[in-house]
DNA sequence: AATGAATGAGGTTTCATTCAT
DNA sequence: TATGAATGAAACCTCATTCAT
């Protein structure tokens, strides 16, 4: 008999359940995408019935925004993290390209699925861009002005800088998904790259 | 009569058919995704019948296939830019950022209607890597290769300077698609600021 | 604890639960139909769980045969009061009416939600058949049968014209369903129109 | 080379192909009802394919409505006959009820299939309300009102008397869905009876 | 070459019913 | 006895593709 009063066994299993549905249909939907995956691809992928899905999701759509629910918190846990200014300026861009990898290894096939539909779905789109775009570039923003302001970095323009260190992460996720095995095998160099650029130029 | 020997009338017609058809289909694609666009919707917009859009492409995926090649053969007209050498290297930057923001106006819903299957359909990514991204790579990276040789700009490994480049591109291009204010009606200044980024750095 | 031999608290709050349940259904299956009232449309509204449903009850289905049997009951005791053939035959017609008018306004929806069913439900209808209707038929029969034999009243053939009188009240039955405000709020003007018609006649 | 240009061939068994699907799908709605009845069930029954019923109906629901307009036009063909007054009062009833028999003769199951449905559904009896019964009732009610000004028959009040003549009809085509076979072997006796009880009642 | 009606495979979703708790 | 999560069959409907005209 189980008689933990917060979490019974019961409720665990379905807690467990729902992150297993979504981790599923994300796998799925990076692979061959949303509409190439059927709920019964889903449902077997999850070992439960094709009835079961939809005691969780209200339909297939409702898992994408599940997913990209998922995405928004990992997300915000790094937002905070820019905020903190210790450490100096090429040391935060490292480990932000550093984060940015261990997330990619850990779900980028979450965001490889949801990207891919957010380009043609405008409403998903305005979700993604107010949910977890805006956030990011907005906390980037604050902490480029915030270094310019203890003169540790020059830029004219922070909301663009931002953007384009954003941009730039962005694009190179791109070329890692269409298998680029520079980005993909050689992400130290590359790091070590983007770092000697964005801090000290190509100018000779 | 048509005597012209080289296209007659109704080759030309045909031509442009196929073009219209095209073009119409990217529009809808990029609107809302090639699995929401029915061929019945693409016809419509085409002012074809379904069975016409038949007689020009041999099924759905082909109008897809027929969309890259067409955003192939520009691309293939910009490498063949981007050999030239001539003029100074910011000069160089400023007109492949203006330039990449004339085809985005004329043609970014072609790419954007590609990019969203490319990102999760294996076969037509690699059609995409090999047909596109890596000529435009390799085209950049050559060109680095020739600026560092003359003195022009410095670059440890110009195989990643080039993908901090096209990746940055391409990253602009995706927050472009997102609707992001700064990067759609401030393409000037942001331009500005990443010749400046690139070429100088943010470094104090 | 309940000493009562004859029916204990848990068996009447049982057979409580079931009527409840079976009041539930048939106010469901009027409003929208047997089939798009679904077995947790019944649960909630009888607040229950679904699977306490399969309790009281084999199947949907037999919620139908429950509904059935309840009308049967109240229909049984009618007919015996059809037998009574004291007062004249106009009184009888009338209390006849003033009858099921009650009968109406209390389980109306019972009879909705059955007869719908009974129209293209043939094992279902003839149930209805034998179990209400030719029982009505017969004692209303006798009644006219013996009423004739009393020369109270003129039939060539009591079977027809119970027909005419049966009918009449399932038809008005019908037009009271689709709102036909004549029925549903001049009852009483409408009832003394039926008397004088089918007694007197409209010949002039 | 058919160049008739009114009807060509094609468009004629296109025609054609409308009637036959409603017709099949009246059949089988009244006999085993609307939601028992699969669509695969009506494209089997009409020779077609299921996705051939969706180019002539938008959806199920639709084939129900198809079949209301179809017991509707002919209702309306009927409506202008009660219009006619010359011929007795007695002789106008009759045909009344002959042309009622030969209608339910003729598509008695389309009103079936319709009439189950009407009973839970609101918006559908609406429409059935508004469109076929009430303008019934209503050129009843006026034939009604010519007669008792030339003194052919009495009614005090016409708008009930229809309401007793119609609902009568209307149950007595219950009567017959439920097969009782008084109504439906026996209709010419019955249909002598009803004239005599309306014209010349039960009273001695 | 152009048309558009016909097709039928396949997708999403619903829901009556079961059964472990 | 009561619960409600799990099930999976089956329903409606869509849509890429074909083919007679």
């Amino acid at each position: 008999m189980d008689n933990d009063p917060s979490t019974t066994r019961r409720e665990r299993r379905i807690a467990n359940r729902r992150t297993l549905i979504l981790e599923a249909a994300a796998r799925l939907f990076a692979e061959k995408g949303f509409h190439r995956t059927t709920t019964r691809d889903i449902a077997e992928a999850a070992d439960v019935s094709e009835g079961t899905l939809y005691n969780y999701f209200e339909n297939k759509d409702e898992l994408l925004m599940g997913i990209m629910a998922h995405l928004a918190d990992k997300q915000h846990l790094n937002d905070r993290f820019v905020g903190d200014l210790s450490g100096d300026a090429r040391e935060f861009l490292r480990s932000v390209l550093r984060e940015r990898r261990e997330t990619i290894e850990q779900s980028g096939y979450m965001l490889q699925s949801v990207l891919s539909e957010i380009l043609v779905n405008p409403e998903l789109r305005e979700r993604y861009y107010q949910g977890l775009m805006l956030p990011a570039l907005q906390s980037l923003e604050d902490h480029l002005r915030s270094r310019r302001e203890a003169g540790q970095v020059r830029s004219d323009n922070p909301a663009l800088t931002a953007r384009v260190l954003i941009g730039l992460i962005q694009g190179l996720f791109l070329l890692e998904v269409l298998g680029d095995p520079e980005v993909r095998y050689n992400w130290d160099e590359l790091s070590a790259t983007i770092i000697n650029v964005l801090f000290d130029g190509v100018s000779n």
